[in-house]
DNA sequence: GCAATACTTAAGTCGATGCTTAAGCAATAT
DNA sequence: ATATTGCTTAAGCATCGACTTAAGTATTGC
């Protein structure tokens, strides 16, 4: 029985961080076509170099980017591993809610919207 | 057939930067396990009300977390078609990844780490 | 009515983020 | 050898994010 690898706050901290921007996701969506450099990787992205770059820190500090440097060009490739952390803290939280309504009864079906005010303020 | 909602990417923006934070996160599995009213959800969390409610703008911007307030009272609870949506999301880069591996052939696998060095510079 | 409860709103602090431009610098191409 | 390519580093800047405290406002309990 191997025991599977849990990752610390932090680690999904990261994870999430680094998946919430849409330029950085962009390159994980480019990256999931095969391995690129950090130049091909900016071409679509309407911004400088650096910046690019530095989305790329944050992707590979997440560990869900890996790059390797051959003479001048830099290459990346996505890490499946860290997509997969990050689906399976979403999966576990999501699969106990589903298992909850059932222990919980349904707590929201007894009507009881009609005694209640809308949330929105 | 019933075509699946198809978030825009604003929405995985929010999504994401909701579970980037460690109290939120703690806030979402709290309520995996029932409903909870803002100060239940505020008591493990070692900071003041009104950062707790702000967490709780974030999480019911991102769609994760709903609320209802009867009475002085607000109810909180998971959204689980929200979670659903982030979990599709990386699954869907995850397995297009790992189906590209077998269309790349093994990139990497050819030892071509032998005449690289390493990234970490 | 009066106090306590459960938020709610507002304002401010301060460090982190997401860019930019300007200069490097090593590895090819000519 | 010199120029071009492909990053890399550094500095600066504006905005956002995660708090705080202070001061409300409805409910509910006594």
């Amino acid at each position: 029985m191997l025991k599977q690898y849990e990752p610390v706050e932090r680690d999904v901290d990261l994870l999430f961080h680094a998946l919430a921007d849409p330029s950085r996701r962009a390159m994980v969506d480019r990256l999931t076509r095969g391995p690129a450099s950090v130049s091909e990787l900016a071409r679509p992205l309407e911004m400088s170099l650096p910046a690019v770059v530095q989305h790329l820190h944050v992707l590979e500090a997440s560990g869900l980017v890996r790059s390797q440097k051959l003479g001048r060009v830099r290459t990346c490739t996505v890490e499946p591993d860290a997509l997969r952390t990050a689906e399976r803290w979403i999966a576990q939280r999501r699969t106990f809610w589903e298992q909850s309504l059932d222990r919980l009864g349904e707590y929201l079906a007894g009507n009881h919207e009609s005694a209640q005010q809308r949330s929105e303020q």
